[in-house]
DNA sequence: CTAACGTGTAAGCAACTTCTTACGCATAAG
DNA sequence: CTTATGCGTAAGAAGTTGCTTACACGTTAG
């Protein structure tokens, strides 16, 4: 069968609770895979496991260290479906503007250009 | 069992080639569930089916209009999707921008945990 | 009325997910 | 060396997904 395409890798390894959790987790710091099994109610290899879906969405890195293995984000990866999200908003724009008072304080910054302000 | 998160509904929702073109053709011109189903390659009970998941995660509604019934799009429903993905990546640059005080300073305290602090 | 159309649901099946336990392998420690 | 630790993979159970065909039900046409 046809190998699944990235945007529906990158959006079905978001689609579980314990896998974002583990993305924003590793948000602020990188952590081997044994200290991040220890947050979860569930086994370390299903840990593992979870931590393979997300590598293999480019989302998650795993650098052997000695004995352990730390893990590391790979954000750049979320830009795909934050575009596809975005491209979405971009025709709705004017049945959408209550969406700038929801996203005003995560997405506003000088360092991006990827929201232009609408005509007011 | 439990039933899932509104999240891993969404995501899941968008994690088929199929239901994201739905949502892109449905993008400002609503469609009969007929007219939907002539544009792919698979049955209409399929299609019907992909539509009961979109309608699941609130990103379709479906308006019985005579004998036809019209699917329209629910745009914000997008929106915590669209949130958390902003948050990830504004966290990532938060992280990037604090570097440089991370690397200054010598001592971290959590008061530096706004935005409006990172300037060059 | 009867027939055709637009649609949803039911049943069934193959493929995939998500967990488990058991095991193998490499590195570190005694 | 021998043992413990960190981690991955294998195999299997249980549930979910994505399709199919068959059918039911309401609406429109003749």
């Amino acid at each position: 069968m046809p190998p699944k395409d990235p945007l529906s890798i990158t959006f079905s390894a978001l689609a579980d609770p314990t896998r974002r959790d583990i993305v924003a987790r590793l948000r602020g710091k990188p952590m081997t895979v044994s200290a991040l099994a220890e947050k979860y109610s569930m086994s370390r290899p299903a840990v593992s496991q979870h931590l393979a879906v997300l590598e293999r969405a480019s989302l998650v890195e795993r650098d052997r260290r000695g004995q352990w293995i730390e893990c590391s984000l790979s954000p750049a990866a979320l830009d795909p479906a934050t575009e596809w999200l975005n491209q979405q908003r971009v025709t709705w724009n004017e049945r959408l503007d209550h969406l700038d008072d929801y996203l005003s304080r995560s997405t506003l910054s000088e360092n991006h250009r990827t929201q232009e302000g609408r005509k007011s």
